[in-house]
RNA sequence: GAGCCGUUAGCUCAGCAGGUAGAGCAUCUGACUUUUAAUCAGGUGGUCACAGGUUCGAUCCCUGUACGGCUCACCA
């Protein structure tokens, strides 16, 4: 139905116009010798009159026409800008003339020729050869206006990427910060590897995982929500510093700054503690910023966000102290504190611990608050399964978040090596696992072996590398810094 | 999952106490060899998201569905 719309019943017209001229619409290859940055770079001082001796070639795809009877300007864009081209009957010859009068925006070309300025001042390329590259057979959105629909750039990000340079600006981005931080990762000594996405048993995070299975094996198996568990393997192994960007994928909600796959790195260096991780936490992110930016202050949304280290740090019960009113958690048991959170208005189930209602507290009243970097330490042990005992409060663990605008973008924490602590905290989990809580641990036996042979003590380290992106490209919506953001099937 | 808002030409958007729709750009025809949101003249293009209901009559009012956006919930 739609292919016979007139639009591109007209092109298709076009495009057989075109053959019959005996011209092969889409050719194999094509070598141009600049692209249209280094013509803008190279040609800076070139003025009306052209020097015939500098002859280019370049090929991109036409954004705007303007046929003027026996001549016609357009512009040709490539991966790295646009440039003017001027294409004239007496320059190009009768029938390759002809054949260009049937090129459309959006058509790909290769335009050979000299460079010259017109009277206006634009750099121009003086065309005396063209050639049709790919026949484009589907109209592009409006030049003036280009394409705005949210639902249409997701589903057609090659669209948007087309018309919105912006957009592709923020991916270019998106990989400079990944290349960055691997940049400073290995020049540390860390070794980038790769674990598996299908895992047998889910772990290290709380969350819905996506279920598949195998027919050989037949068996189930879990898209990772996590890939914590592999890296400490290694750990094991004798590999003291290793890191991941993992793909990691949870069977959750979709909100602006949650999609059902994500980025996450995580990393871990044996011997170290969440001290020492904290403080390569906020080197490495103000490194990547700086290198970004040329500066660790950088504008999001209606923020200014100072990156510069050292971020502020308090524990989470001074954050809650902090930021709710005259709430103690520290220093209520828990009856008293459940009351007062529920006075407080956070919704309660009624049979959370201590430990889980202060972390409930500080989601309702600390998170939103903590706009420019900030460490919050110390978490409750029952939200922490794989964290190590604070030394002197058994209540709480070696563990830290920090968040950014709002936002939770990391997670590290001094790494349980016990395995006898570790297998008592995952026998809790399988407890609430029988009990229905989906997201709960599965209890995993060959980490427990690993961690009989003996883990070093280990600081471990996960960075959403998603909302990083967010963050250093000012983006409000995580669907704006992912290619292809998971939408519901068209129709 | 809930609430609010949206869906009109290829794109960006108007519109209507309820009387079967418009603009700009694109497209088509013609003119035009330094234009640049080119210009000038004349055309084409619509299941007004989908399905019901109310009505003499629905793009408009009502209900449902689909998709999207925002907010909330879920998600450490």
């Amino acid at each position: 139905m739609e292919e016979t719309k007139a639009l591109i019943q007209q092109r298709r017209d076009k495009l057989h116009e075109i053959r019959e001229f005996g011209v092969e619409p889409y050719p194999h290859k094509y070598e141009p010798t600049h692209t249209t940055s280094v013509v803008h770079r190279d040609f800076a001082e070139t003025q009306e009159t052209p020097d015939e001796t500098q002859r280019i070639r370049l090929a991109g795809r036409i954004m705007t026409k303007r046929d003027h009877g026996k001549s016609s300007f357009a512009h040709l864009q490539d991966s790295e800008g646009r440039i003017q081209i001027y294409v004239r009957r007496d320059k190009v010859g009768a029938e390759p003339y002809l054949i260009y009068r049937r090129f459309d925006v959006g058509d790909i070309i290769g335009v050979e020729g000299v460079v010259f300025r017109t009277r206006t001042g634009e750099l121009t390329v003086l065309v005396d050869a063209v050639q049709l590259l790919s026949k484009s057979l589907r109209p592009l959105p409006e030049k003036w206006h280009g394409l705005q629909d949210k639902q249409t750039r997701y589903r057609q990000r090659y669209a948007d990427l087309i018309m919105n340079p912006e957009v592709k600006n923020v991916f270019i981005k998106r990989t400079q910060i990944v290349q960055a931080i691997r940049d400073m990762l290995n020049a540390q000594n860390f070794i980038e590897v790769e674990t598996p996405v299908l895992q047998p048993i889910y772990g290290g995070a709380s969350a819905r995982p996506f279920t598949t299975y195998h027919h050989t094996l037949a068996q189930s198996l879990y898209l990772r929500i996590a890939n914590e568990l592999y890296l400490k393997r290694l750990i094991v192994g004798g590999f003291d510093r290793v890191y991941e960007f993992s793909r990691d994928f949870r069977n959750e909600g979709m909100d602006r700054d949650h999609n059902p796959e994500f980025t996450m790195l995580e990393l871990y260096q044996a011997y170290a503690d969440y001290r020492q991780i904290m403080a390569l936490t906020e080197t490495l992110i103000a490194n990547t910023v700086a290198r970004i930016h040329g500066t660790t202050k950088i504008p999001y949304q209606e923020h200014e966000i100072d990156f510069t280290p050292p971020w502020r740090r308090l524990t989470m019960i001074e954050s809650i102290r902090e930021h709710s009113e005259n709430l103690d958690p520290g220093a209520l048991s828990a009856d008293a504190l459940y009351s007062e959170a529920v006075n407080a208005g956070v919704a309660l189930a009624g049979d959370e611990s201590k430990g889980e209602i202060i972390a409930e507290l500080f989601d309702a009243f600390v998170e939103p608050k903590l706009i420019q970097p900030t460490f919050i330490t110390d978490y409750p042990i029952e939200v922490s399964p794989f964290a190590k005992k604070k030394p002197d409060n058994p209540a709480f663990v070696e563990r830290f978040e920090f968040f950014i605008s709002g936002m939770e973008v990391g997670n590290a924490f001094s790494e349980l090596n016990d395995p006898v602590d570790q297998r008592q905290r995952f026998i809790e989990q399988a407890n609430r696992l029988e009990n229905g809580d989906e997201e709960a641990f599965m209890l995993d036996e060959d980490y427990l072996r690993a961690l009989e042979y003996g883990m070093p003590p280990t600081g471990g380290l996960g960075i959403g590398i998603d909302r990083l992106t967010m963050l250093l490209t000012n983006q409000y919506s995580i669907r704006d810094v992912i290619l292809f953001p998971q939408m519901r099937p068209e129709s």
